[in-house]
DNA sequence: CTTGGAATGTCAACAAGACTGACATAAACT
DNA sequence: AGTTTATGTCAGTCTTGTTGACATTCCAAG
């Protein structure tokens, strides 16, 4: 089950064509890819959170509070896959640095109801522009159909519980 | 500069065709599933690693000291990138725990050279098996195109001196 | 040949951000 | 009304990153 070139039913021949994207070394090399990918993807927003003096904890709140305005602990507890104490101690300095408001419900008292303020979108946009920028730039120098191929390689690595948090980011109908 | 569709020369019509990936929400979406899918990415081995009372950095410890057994500190170091100290930490836990030798240079004693014990190869296989499962079946699911698109747009995304420690690491001609 | 600097690796202390546990408050359901 | 459930907060611990101080080894200049 390990090596599909000793279990496939094909032969050599055929494999060679078809199936060599699955070979343990390609496999490989698609996980490092991954892992050096990521810390690319990551570089650009951590140099400028660390001059603010905050982590990529803050980062991804921020992110996230930024594309679903309004929206509350639990919800966003979800997206981000942590614990709520985690987060909590993250929304904490947030919102005590004036970067997130909390508003309590009106509904659901309980329910504390997230923000960014002017200066936490100001971050915010620093910061996925940073993003954007390399990634728009990784887009432009490999052209469409690799971009397609990236998304649908992402969407299919994900765990499937994930995979509902993430369409409902994108309802919009992509 | 920042939303291409404001600053580029073409008109509307021609940047629908070609330049729609380039848009800023389908950046944002880019990045989305980069956090999401590489959750998943780690979610198997982070499930077996926490059974043995070992974390990511193990991890990715066991798994370049396979790619490349006899290798010293320093170099396990540039492809990390992480402190040596921090490293140092997690090298001593897996030689104290018998997964990994360190053996001092011949050459220069000030070196120590790294390898797996059997029963690092043991974890390590457990690992990477978990985790080429994953890889596996979404490249399955994609086809051997969107594999190929996957692997050029993250190796666009690495920083350039990563890009080099990588292609290091695939010498054998990809 | 010695000596001073550079390279390699180790030990200690600290910070960020995960985690679990205990708790306060509000809502919901008998 | 009273118990249970949901939401969020506070406190303490662990992993893993960081910097600083140090021992050993190598190398090159005198």
């Amino acid at each position: 089950m390990e090596n599909p070139s000793l279990s496939h039913p094909l032969g050599h021949r055929a494999m060679g064509e078809t199936l060599l994207y699955l070979t343990d070394d390609q496999l490989r090399q698609g996980i490092e890819a991954m892992f050096f990918a990521y810390r690319g993807f990551t570089a650009d927003p951590d140099r400028i959170l660390e001059l603010h003096g905050y982590g990529r904890a803050h980062h991804r709140a921020l992110h996230f509070i930024n594309g679903a305005p309004g929206t509350n602990v639990n919800n966003l507890l979800q997206i981000l896959g942590v614990t709520k104490q985690s987060l909590n101690r993250v929304l904490r300095k947030l919102i005590a640095d004036g970067l997130v408001t909390s508003q309590v419900g009106q509904r659901d008292k309980r329910e504390r109801h997230l923000a960014l303020t002017e200066t936490g979108h100001a971050l915010e946009k620093k910061l996925s522009d940073a993003q954007r920028r390399r990634m728009r730039s990784a887009f432009r120098q490999v052209g469409p159909e690799a971009v397609a191929g990236f998304r649908k390689v992402l969407e299919a690595m994900m765990d499937p519980d994930m995979m509902t948090a993430y369409s409902q980011l994108r309802e919009d109908g992509t």
